[in-house]
DNA sequence: TCATTTACGATAGTAATACTATTATTTTTG
DNA sequence: CAAAAATAATAGTATTACTATCGTAAATGA
């Protein structure tokens, strides 16, 4: 049921989409991390769990860490292509903003179409994970094999839209980067250190948060 | 030279500022922290640049996970003593609260004093692998055992001077935690993601940053 | 000062992990 | 239906994150 999501070559051996057994490393996949987290996460096990081998996954992913990696751009290509739906046909540049915080920093809402049944499972694993995945030795390197062009595009689209409407905003990237990072450490905050956030399950408090930035920061 | 920066005591099985060769494991800990990261340091490695042994290491710390979180608990414990430095004595609560943020999301004057040697490498360690000490599954027992207290009480504190200056602001603890988390972020982006940014070493961008959301975002 | 506790060094050992390698068997495909 | 490719089954390795034991050195206290 992927929309033909994107995700970079280089972070796969042998392209999981591309068979049965690939496609269940994946789903499983998602599954077993968000529920053990990357530490104890392994392939054996998770190979336990789909009744095949080790070996064979490695034909897939050169490692777990690259297997992380390809989640996160996963996970990252589905905003993207969300943000697209939001602000198309959206005449005002205000509106296209607005309705771009929203899906960067909101949660997906479950009746709208385009909804991908993985988002929930992949935003969790985002949340709890990405920090891991980015804050490596070899981010470079990693960046140089455009493994962050997926979140890259992402900031420099919506940061582009914040130029158009206040261009002596001096800080756009740092401001769409800022509102995605806080985003997902604020919903991490709220279930293990609610006395850092204002975030409640409840009300969606992080969202009207970015969207309280974003009005009283930007001059239009 | 500490001028005696509380850590908790749950972090240590003995306390390492307490002998000679626990010294040298916090000094000689946190070079190799920085240097290799949290996944390549191994007790193993700091025991053989001390002259000493794994044993030794371990009598002191119970694993590298609490001895990140030791380093991190003593990096916040730091912050938190120049918050007070900074805010005392001004009368002004605006004044204050910007103090406050400098503190938080500025780079150290390293001819203030009161600066501490180890704060700039803590820095880094914060930066770099923070976020590995806090997404695990342990996090909820340790928040119990009061981990995370200094940094807590760094929040708290500002954030209840953003209640005073501004009654109506909806958000002071998500402001303030997310000003921190930010400056951290955008100062990792800046080195290795700088399309993510507006932040160079050059210029302060950062600071400036959280000095213009607080000036936007509260009314006084 | 001398006995006793305490800390440290040296060494060995263990279970788990993150892979690599080999070979047999099944599945796919031209 | 033959050849190629993918997978299963199994074994093996280096490293890591510890734990255990024991002899010696240093600090402490009566």
């Amino acid at each position: 049921m992927n929309i033909s999501i994107q995700v970079s070559s280089t972070l796969y051996l042998k392209d999981p989409t591309s068979s049965e057994i690939g496609l269940k490393i994946l789903s499983e996949g998602i599954h077993l991390m968000q529920e053990l987290g990357f530490e104890s996460f392994t392939f054996k096990k998770l190979a336990q769990n789909i009744h095949s081998t080790e070996a064979t996954i490695y034909r897939y992913f050169e490692n777990k860490h690259n297997f992380l990696l390809y989640l996160i751009n996963w996970y990252w290509g589905i905003l993207s292509y969300r943000l697209m739906l939001a602000t198309a046909n959206v005449a005002d540049q205000r509106q296209q903003l607005t309705n771009s915080i929203s899906v960067l920093t909101g949660l997906p809402d479950p009746s709208q179409l385009g909804y991908i049944a993985e988002e929930m499972q992949l935003k969790r694993i985002v949340i709890q994970e990405s920090g891991k995945a980015l804050h490596t030795k070899m981010v470079d390197d990693e960046n140089q094999n455009g493994i962050y062009l997926n979140y890259k595009l992402i900031v420099s689209t919506v940061s582009e839209l914040v130029k158009k409407i206040d261009p002596t905003f001096p800080y756009p990237e740092m401001l769409i980067s800022n509102l995605i990072e806080n985003a997902n450490q604020q919903r991490f905050f709220s279930v293990h250190l609610p006395r850092l956030t204002n975030s409640s399950s409840a009300d969606d408090a992080v969202e009207s948060f970015s969207h309280l930035i974003i009005q009283k920061v930007l001059q239009s």
